[in-house]
DNA sequence: CTGAAAGCGCTTACAG
DNA sequence: CTGAAAGCGCTTACAG
């Protein structure tokens, strides 16, 4: 039924080596017969087989893409831009939305593997280091908005620490010296980063953050509203939070609204991404900006320069790139009777 | 380096015919040497090729997800339905955003074909009939949140019409008869019968749509933006917009605050969708909601219907689900002044 | 119950 | 400049 290149070599009246060679650009084809062998194909409307051609030792031009959740809008934006720069280049990209469990992770990289797509970008928890270090000797895999433990692969990362400290900066020049933490699980890096480069900014202001008043949560705006619900409770709530992603100062504001704390007169709330959702909450979100775009279009640049080079243990690359403060409704200057 | 099916046949002291019998569960093999094969794949960490497999006739168990966008939170939720359904029945998803353009869709379906994937969503515009035909007639095709025109496929849409319905309904009830809308292009089926159920209902209760207060925009909030400011330009402006998606939704709101407009004071806003966008928005949007995860998977389990049949011309199906009114705070009773 | 052989659609030395 | 042949890692009749 569908043409291969058994059909256009019989049609052209050459071997199917001949047609391979020009459909690779490959040896020393004759223009004429170039021309005329593009033709046939043109006309039978041959598409060569990526499956085939794979088998025979070439790349899927696939690439898997791990993160927790396609449907939080951050993975979104990144995701597209994964997308972009893959399709721009000639590849696939395979979403796997990993909810940050590990049975999940196992699944889908085995899966992946079998599918012997061409390489990986890791923007989620791995609970198995060796899992990963496998993963590494068997394919290129980039790191995309955590570092990867133990594990040397490119990495490439928001400048958390300094997205942290810049949140710090911007409260305490608001006047908040009692200020809470909604942070994402201490097992990820740019989790750690971020609460690192904040509390180090208070620290050199002379505030300290009561441990109370860092809350790890999972991954979903309920965590976010339910931690700070309880972190409001009582009179001497905070008069500020710093929540380590959009979803969670969403769970925020809304925990907010509930309890009948206006903000940002009661309560500001700094948030970190920057993605859609800062931009159109009640109110817009102060977010610290990571850069989306480039840090998808980065890791694919630094996966696909992986496979061109052969030397496979060539030195680790670890890009860091910096974050903006966007300030919009939601943080206020501490009031004078507080 | 990799072990290969040949590895373990000549570890287990058997033919690879008889090891791939086991793999597949096909024809009779002793328990004792299943097992014992079993256990040699274990050791040798064999997993089998699904490149090779493939070539052989089988499937890819690789799906294509066509959307205009990722990053837009409905579509994210689409697509994590997918991933969802197609990971538990042992398939990965591709995600294409295609912005709705032509040539970024007749590329997406070219490499996918060549890819040999086992099927596509299509839930993007296509320009091209013939594309589609030609595609429905080589792979399970199945269309998601909308029609696709002039070609018979399996169909998974939201109720649009209903919808429009209902939120005609509610608009009216709160009173308001200068009613405008945000539409989506008209080239698309769910954004005509969301406006058709709109104005049908409307005109039930002999309220006219005016011409120019129906707006077909494209699909990113700036557009949404820059329509509602247009139609709230000057005293006589609609009490009432109907937007056929929340992120036109989020751009009227904002048009409406930038022209200082209260809302629902002064102007109602029913969305359609009901993405987490809906719920987030200053003021929380009422919308109109699609079962996203209910069209995700029955997207998935049509397509893998039709893979698992033979005649492929099977009588195509269309399902429609309901959808529902989520009440919140951008619509109020028209001003009895106005 | 098991295996030899052909074939899926390509690519790649190698020979000419 | 071009082609014959082996091989990629499987599956599937078919024969025994």
């Amino acid at each position: 039924m569908k043409a291969t290149i058994y059909d256009v070599a019989r049609e052209a009246g050459v071997s199917i080596a001949t047609v391979s060679k020009v459909i690779n650009a490959k040896g020393k084809i004759s223009q004429e017969r170039r021309r005329e062998i593009f033709a046939i194909m043109e006309r039978l409307q041959y598409q060569p087989s990526v499956i085939a051609s794979a088998l025979t030792g070439k790349h899927t031009y696939t690439l898997g893409l791990l993160i927790p959740d396609i449907a939080n809008p951050f993975y979104g934006e990144v995701a597209r831009a994964v997308e972009d720069r893959g399709h721009q280049l000639g590849y696939s990209v395979i979403i796997c939305s990993t909810d940050n469990r590990d049975e999940r992770i196992e699944q889908y990289i085995s899966v992946l593997k079998q599918k012997r797509i061409d390489g990986i970008m890791i923007g989620t928890g791995m609970g198995n280091a060796d899992t990963l270090r496998e993963l590494g000797a068997s394919m290129p895999v980039v790191a995309i908005g955590r570092e990867l433990p133990d594990v040397p692969v490119h990495t490439v990362v928001a400048d958390d620490w300094q997205g942290g400290r810049m949140a710090a900066e911007h409260l305490l020049q608001l006047g908040h010296r009692r200020v809470a933490v909604l942070s994402e699980s201490m097992a990820v890096s740019s989790s750690r980063d971020r609460l690192k480069g904040f509390k180090e900014r208070l620290e050199e202001d002379g505030v300290m953050l009561q441990e109370n008043h860092v809350r790890p949560c999972k991954h979903r705006m309920e965590d976010g509203k339910r931690e700070a619900a309880r972190m409001l409770e009582g009179k001497e709530h905070p008069t500020a939070i710093f929540c380590c992603n959009d979803l969670l100062a969403v769970g925020a504001l809304q925990a907010a609204k509930e309890a009948g704390i206006r903000i940002p007169a009661e309560l500001s709330v700094v948030s970190f991404d920057n993605t859609i959702l800062a931009s159109v909450t009640d109110p817009p979100l102060t977010s610290i900006s990571q850069p989306m775009e480039q840090l998808g279009a980065a890791a694919v640049d630094l996966l696909l320069g992986q496979l061109e080079q052969d030397a496979p243990s060539a030195a680790k690359r670890r890009i860091a790139m910096r974050t903006e403060l966007i300030v919009r409704s939601s943080t206020a200057s501490v009031k004078p009777a507080d």
